[in-house]
DNA sequence: TACTTACTGTACGCTAGCGTACCTATGTAA
DNA sequence: TTACATAGGTACGCTAGCGTACAGTAAGTA
């Protein structure tokens, strides 16, 4: 999921470095051209994102977005009985907040950090206000929007057909793509949250994965071990997802 | 999902009628202001959409658009093993061929007509070239992809917790308020594919709300009785989705 | 060191839905 | 009228996963 860009350069990683002093990993800023990085930098404040942070929440106002700099975030559809369904996943590839982008208000969904990092975030005013003058960000924005259906749509369709061993093998695969670490720091009940499946299913899926070899688990954290495997194991959704993704990578300009 | 807008007027229905005869229904087009209708309306031609046409193939290149006028489209999800998933349904408020809008060239899923109907039929040339000149058609377009990829997750989320029954109702709902009638012309074999279900699945959740009269089933069509009590027996996914496009009209312009 | 808390492993009865099969209606065409 | 194809109803054994409960174990704290 990293674009290759021209457009980094030594310019743009100078300006970065200068919001706290913290380098700049997130893909759609760095893929910005000099002219817009000076519209929107200004806006920007690079925040810790503690794990559990709710970015935001589904049916309220959008106050902020977020480019997501480090760590993981997990788009969820909560339903009324509290119930919750993972229907995304972003890393620093992402961004979070785009009803603001398609010009809504409120939130469909609740974004919460899965696994800490940090973030440039941006009020959604100031944010709107750039987009006007930049183009090349609204593009990534919207092509972005497309990007996040796409991989609900597919989730949509994985979550009616494909068990939870496979499902588990996806979502780690997704993470770790993500955050570039065969090193997952989450617990068995949050992965059950990710998956919309008992804390005892993952138990059962991970102790699976783990005597054929494919991954280790530690309380609170799951180590992968051997990738390959793991993608055989998983479904088909994780592939086509990639694939996807590389597609969009080539044909977008 | 009816947007109202002042724009409708004469002028539109004129250009509109002068297409092959027939009256213009898509709302996307009805909301163009007249510049836009001048620059996108020569590359329109209404043609009809059987049953079962297929208006994008899943991972093939888009060759053409379509502002969907009557009827109703599908929009699959198809696994390796034949199997497919509805990850959304749209009629005459939609459009299908959302990645050209997004700069991308292949379809990520397989749209068919599952009520015929009619579409204005654009290619993806001369529509990338008409964007260039509508921003109006091109922020409804933009907020339409928000709006498919929300459908989408909510989708992802409803397979996952809720059971055929309330699924059934769901779409049935769902189906009712884009074709506008409470005749719905399809199989349970058809039914079972949105549905990602057993066609005997589908027997048996109709037979259920057949003899709570909420619907009546004949050969090859559902009448929906009590739309009312229908919602009830759906699942919250359908008052939640109506409640978003509701957000959308409200807060998009 | 003992205590406490949080996380993981496992078990058990239960249910929705699956795959499959077969029979019965209902249209349609010879 | 008969033959045929397609759609709907029903049944049966089977399995994944659910809800729940409880015990074991690692990590942090007094």
């Amino acid at each position: 999921m990293v674009k290759t860009n021209s457009r980094r350069d030594g310019f743009v990683s100078t300006l970065a470095s200068g919001v706290d002093g913290k380098s700049l990993h997130n893909e759609i800023l760095l893929d910005l051209p000099r002219k817009e990085c000076a519209v929107v930098f200004p806006h920007l404040k690079l925040i810790p994102m503690p794990t559990h942070a709710v970015l935001n929440e589904m049916g309220e106002p959008i106050q902020h977005a977020y480019f997501i700099n480090s760590g993981l975030a997990s788009v969820l559809n909560v339903l009324s009985d509290g119930k919750s369904v993972e229907v995304g996943l972003t890393g620093k590839e992402g961004f979070v907040g785009l009803p603001v982008v398609a010009g809504l208000n409120t939130s469909a969904s609740r974004v919460v950090m899965q696994i800490a990092g940090s973030a440039y975030k941006i009020s959604a005013a100031n944010l709107i206000k750039s987009l006007r003058e930049c183009p090349t960000l609204e593009k990534s924005l919207h092509q972005f929007t497309h990007l996040m259906g796409m991989q609900g749509s597919h989730v949509a369709a994985c979550n009616r057909v494909h068990n939870v061993e496979e499902r588990l093998a996806r979502w780690l695969l997704m993470s770790q793509d993500r955050i570039q670490s065969d090193y997952v720091p989450l617990t068995q009940e949050f992965l059950a949250h990710m998956l919309g499946t008992r804390r005892a299913s993952v138990t059962v899926a991970a102790g699976i994965l783990q005597k054929a070899g494919l991954i280790t688990y530690t309380r609170g954290a799951v180590r992968i071990i051997d990738r390959t495997q793991l993608e055989d194991s998983s479904c088909e959704c994780y592939s086509t997802m990639v694939q996807q993704s590389k597609n969009w990578e080539n044909e977008s300009q």
